[in-house]
Parts: structure tokens; sequence; C-alpha cells
RNA sequence: GGGGGAUUUCCCGAGCGGCCAAAGGGGGCAGACUGUAAAUCUGUUGUCACUGACUUCGGUGGUCCGAAUCCACCAUCCCCCA
């Protein structure tokens, strides 16, 4: 019998630590991260991250550790999340994913291993030099040499992507379209349930996304960017720096922007990321939406609940 | 009171007589995604009976075969002199 997992899914600021909450406290469960920025340590406000009373109503796994300075990826974070859920059904309890990172999910749900291949951080400067040097097309056809169907797959513009198939030829001497094809069919070691929040009023979300970057605003995101910048971390190229919530703010600490458009910035950066995650969880898993347009908490988890219970606890 | 400049499609912004439904960017909408994924990338964005037609470039009139582009007047905004 395979080990079963739950997971809470969909757009930022859908909700869904409040439901993941709500739900590990009814079905006696912990939660676990899968958001590749809540991760990290020093970036609290700005990626939303469960408060103190929060923390406080359920176990959290992988909150919270991570060094910013250090690049994190999929690949890492799948053994993580790994044994955290072995940790967790060992005590008898359901692990319960919440976070916004479909890829991460996705990869760990199928049970796809990254072991075979590596990546190759000159390899990737080096590349990138030939496309600035010889455009991406003329990059894009090395892919196309070695493997068509990859090539194929991917949009020239699309250089990191190109990039990485070419490393993994270069790191493994096995092609990215053959990798893909084996991971598919491997069988997932899980009996997974993905409940997804949506919302049928796409105005409502973005309502909640404008408040929220609002209430952050307001509980101390500028010193939290201030210090992340006094660090050095945006100088890195590193994972972290990537997170919406600072690096919009930034134009405004150069005195290029007033404090307003900035923060219109995040909050458009906000609501077109949420779009994206939209767009990837109605295509990858089996999701199964609940909408929350204008509904309480309990009524959701209500919902949940059931649905939890005839598809995974059955 | 006098002189000069501006007004473009949701926004910014090119265009300065035909090749303009109008570059480019932003935003919106849709999509892709197997080691940076809160990242990266793609398509689309006046209307319709959509390989063509129709309506758009502050307003009204005019010049011309033909105008967003030229002229006149009006409106609004900005700058300089008083």
């Amino acid at each position: 019998m395979k080990t079963r997992v739950l997971a809470v899914v969909g757009p930022t600021a859908s909700g869904k630590s409040a439901l993941a909450i709500e739900l590990a406290r009814r079905l006696n469960g912990e939660i676990i991260c899968c958001d590749s920025m809540q991760i990290y340590k020093q970036m609290n406000i700005g990626t939303a991250k469960p408060d103190e009373s929060e923390l406080a109503k359920a176990k959290h796994h992988l909150f919270d550790f991570a060094d910013p300075f250090v690049s994190f990826s999929c690949a890492d974070y799948i053994p993580l999340a790994q044994a955290a859920i072995e940790d967790i059904t060992s005590r008898g309890k359901l692990p319960i994913f919440c976070g916004g990172t479909g890829l991460y999910i996705d990869r760990l749900f199928s049970g796809s291993d990254f072991t075979a291949t590596e990546i190759d951080e000159g390899f990737r400067r080096d590349m990138e030099a030939f496309a600035s040097e010889f455009g991406n097309e003329a990059l894009h056809g090395k892919l196309k040499e070695i493997d068509p169907k990859s090539a194929d797959e991917i949009h020239p513009n699309n250089i990191k992507r190109v990039i990485r198939a070419l490393e993994i030829f270069r790191t493994s001497g096995r092609l990215k379209s053959e990798l893909d094809a084996e991971s598919k069919s491997f069988e997932s070691p899980y009996d997974t349930v993905q409940i997804g929040l949506c919302y049928e009023n796409r105005e409502l979300l973005y309502n909640r996304i404008n408040l929220r970057v609002d209430k952050m605003i307001e509980a101390g995101l500028l010193d939290e960017t201030r210090s992340l910048l006094e660090s050095g971390v945006f100088e890195k190229n590193s994972t972290a720096a990537q997170a919406i919530g600072y690096k919009e703010l930034l134009s405004y600490f150069r005195g290029e922007k007033s404090l307003d458009e900035a923060t219109e910035d995040l909050k458009t950066a906000t609501r077109r990321y949420a779009k994206r995650q939209m767009t990837w969880f109605n295509s990858h898993g089996n999701v199964v939406w609940l909408k929350a347009d204008g509904r309480e908490l309990s009524e959701l988890a209500d919902e949940a609940e059931v649905i939890v219970k005839s598809k995974l606890l059955s």
C-alpha cells in the first residue's frame, strides 16, 4: 500500500495556508512546504510565510530553513520532501503539502529523480555567452544536433531550457527527451490527492493579492527588503533573489520609483504569477478544485475533508 | 497679454502625405514548463459576415486621387516672455 499524501495547491493568496492548517487539525496531519521561496530564512513577510500563530496550530516542515545565499532547486527539494513524508507517516500522521510551486509537487509526486543528471555552472555560463554572441537560434541548433526531439519542444528563445537540455547531455550523456520519456513511465510512490483553491471570479483573487501586498508593506516589508538588500542577496544570482516581493521594491530603494509605483509593480508581478500558477495547475496533476469565491474557511474545509476522506483515506 | 510645444489604439510611446489598424514597451487575455520555476519562454490584444470590409490617431471643417501625418478654427494641457 502506497503512502498517502495530500496537497493543498492553487494560486498565491488563494488561502492555501489557512485551509492546510485547518485540514491538518481535522485529519491529524502535518504541513510540508512546497513553496520555492518560503523555504528560505530571512524572507518572511515577502513570501507570506506562516506566522507564529499559524505555526502554533500545526506542525510545519521545510519552512524557513534554507540559506538565501545558496541556490536551491527542485532536485534539492525532492529528497527533503521525501524524508519529511517518511517522518510524518512514521508517526501515524498525514503529510499535507501546501504551496504554489507546481514543479516541486509534480516532480515529487511523479517519483522523479534527478540523480542521473547534474548541473555545471561553468557550462551554463559558456552557453549563455555563446548565445549572446551567436544568437539563440545558433544555440538551439546545437541542441537540434544532439537531441532533435527536445529541440522541437523547446522554443529557441527559452535559453535556460535549451541550456539545461544541453547540460543534461553533457553531464550524463543521456538525452533530455529520453529521460523525460522514462520518467513518464515511473509509477508514483504515493497515493495522492491535490486539493486546489480556485476563484471563478478572477477579480476576487486579484483583490486579495492587492490587499495582501498592502498588508505586507504595513507589516514591515520595506525593512525586510532593506536588510536583505544590505546582506547582498540580490547581487547573487541565487534562487532567493528572484522572489517576488523584494526585487520589485529595489527600484524604490534606488530612488528610481516612488513607493506607490514600486508597490503597484509588486502587485502586478504577483497577479501575473498567480495567473501562471493557474495555468500550471490546470494542466498538471489531477487537482480537485474547490471554488473559494467568498466562502468561509470552515465551509471549504468541510468540503475538502469529504473529498480527502473519500479519495484518499477510504 | 505675447511667443512656443503638446493631444495617437487600455497605459506609455513611435509615426510626420500612400508600404498605417498604426513600430516598440507595459498591462490584459491565453498557453508552455521534468535541477535557478515567485524563474524562463510563446502566442494574442479596434470591430465584423475576418485572405476582405468597416470604424479609429482631441473636436469641427478644409486641401489632396489619398491625411494620424498638410491648412483653418475650437477645446484641453505644458513651457517661455509679460
